[in-house]
RNA sequence: GCGGCUAUAGUUCAGCGGCAGAACGCCUGACUGUGGCUCAGGAUGUCGUGGGUUCGAUCCCCACUAGCCGCCCCA
């Protein structure tokens, strides 16, 4: 029994025309990140382990067990065995070219994207697969070069927004948080974990085990009677110091000066280790559990934490394939677009199907969106074919190349007309007409 | 990693312990160089994979695989 081979779990094709809208994602970011002065990067997809380790956190489940990783073999005796991993994420690898071309020593800040596949081994389910697509961007650089600045951020967020709009993203909310520098965190951590003491045993399973292993997660709990419990509990913004009070307070203040709208969510706090102060997430509805298109913070301490120079950034990263399912959802309601093909060449005759080519290639040159039909089919079919991938068809038998006229008819009136070759690209070009 | 639901035509899905079904799509013709609407006809397939029960399994049971939903976590 020959078993057919598939796709492995987790993983997928994408097929037109659903690809289509892939591609007007990535454009209309590349559109908009150009605008905001963010140049490409493209890191490797695979990385040393300890990369990963060390700058999202050795804890946390995307190193613990969501991380492909393998041994590299020694191909001589003199090489040692590396241990790699497929990147779950891409910061840390922006972070690593950041450090390993010593772009802090331009002085200049760098505002960088990338869009491409990460992995992580986790169940899928819908908008969450093994191997998944991340636009992101990150903007990082040395203190000097203004890296710290709460205009960053709201930068940033700003952007986020502009993004979203363009792609047609409609009701979109962005939370908005502070985690406060390490030393808070971990001072809220501890808060929080005494706090948790008497009132654990009140809650679910999961809280009484996170009061202990995570206290942190259990603001995410989302069982309805552990929610007034839950708000009960110390904030972390009481345990910020002024610094970063301070930072929250312009970041917002910027924010609403440029008409941002936002929510402040107490209770966000991300799952990566390297997040300082500002954190966020833009949220939609329709994604079932998995409802954040992205997220993304600030990461005062990520390059000290990989062996580089101190380095303040912030940056986020969005999740294309929830963009996309979003898009479609939104798009059910509305007719489907028209044809792009502007026409639909039909030979009468295989003899004829050489002079197709021919004016296909004629009038493709001019830049025109041409399907090219076949000689054997019969005219009926040719019609039936071209009515659905074009907006007109092009006749073209005996008559039409001893005369050179074309027999051109347009779907959307029914008109039907003769037009001289040369003329028939700038005939079909015309919207109305082709 | 855990729990629940699901798997039948290209697609969306019915179905039943005894010949494999519908809609849409596809093909052919009515119409020999004219599509859409209509009418007539046609082909859809290892019923996810492997085992078991049974005279007989697409149906019942088990395992596996995959998908969906939730948990964990996260984009």
């Amino acid at each position: 029994m020959s078993q057919t081979l598939k796709a492995v779990r987790g993983t997928r094709d994408l097929l037109p025309p659903e690809t289509a809208l892939w591609n007007r994602i990535e454009s209309t970011a590349r559109s908009v990140f150009a605008r905001y002065n963010f140049g490409e990067i493209r890191t490797p997809v695979f990385e040393d382990t300890a990369l990963f380790a060390r700058s999202v956190g050795e804890e946390t489940d995307i190193v613990s067990k969501e991380m492909y990783t393998w041994e590299d073999r020694a191909r001589a005796q003199s090489e040692k065995t590396q241990t790699l991993t497929l990147r779950p994420e891409n910061t840390a690898g922006v972070v690593r070219a950041y450090i390993e071309h010593k772009l802090g020593e331009t002085g200049q800040l760098q505002k960088l994207y990338y869009i491409g596949p990460q992995f992580r081994r986790e169940r899928p389910q819908k908008g969450r697969y093994r191997q998944f697509s991340q636009i992101g961007a990150e903007v990082i650089g040395p203190p000097s070069a203004g890296s710290e600045s709460p205009l960053r951020d709201a930068e940033v967020l700003e952007m986020l927004a502009t993004l979203l709009d363009e792609l047609g993203i409609k009701g979109w909310t962005l939370e908005l948080n502070s985690v406060g520098s390490a030393a808070d965190r971990e001072r809220y951590n501890q808060t929080l974990r005494e706090a948790l003491i008497p009132l654990a045993p009140k809650m679910c399973v999961d809280c009484r085990r996170r009061a202990v292993t995570n206290p942190l997660r259990v603001l995410d709990c989302k069982v309805p009677e552990d929610q007034p419990i839950i708000e009960t509990l110390p904030r972390i913004y009481d345990s910020l110091d002024e610094a970063s009070k301070a930072h929250f307070a312009a970041v917002t203040a910027t924010l609403d000066a440029a008409g941002v709208p936002y929510t402040r969510n107490h209770r966000l706090v991300r799952g990566l280790d390297y997040y300082t102060r500002t954190t966020f997430e833009f949220t939609h509805g329709g994604l079932g559990a998995q409802n954040a298109l992205l997220g993304g913070g600030r990461y005062d301490g990520l390059s000290e934490a990989i062996g580089g120079p101190r380095a303040p950034g912030i940056g986020f990263a969005m999740g294309e394939d929830r963009l996309v399912l979003t898009l479609l959802a939104q798009e059910l309601n509305q007719k489907s677009a028209p044809p792009q093909v502007d026409a639909y060449i039909a030979p009468l005759g295989e003899s004829l199907n050489s002079a197709a080519l021919a004016l296909a290639r004629e009038l493709r040159h001019t830049g025109l969106y041409i399907e090219l039909g076949e000689g054997s089919f019969r005219l009926k079919k040719s019609f039936e074919a071209a009515d659905k991938t074009a907006r007109s068809i092009v006749i073209l038998g005996e008559d039409e190349l001893q005369s050179g006229i074309l027999t051109v008819k347009t779907f959307a009136t029914g008109v039907q007309t003769k037009v001289p070759r040369a003329e028939l690209a700038a005939f079909l070009a015309e919207p109305l007409k082709g």
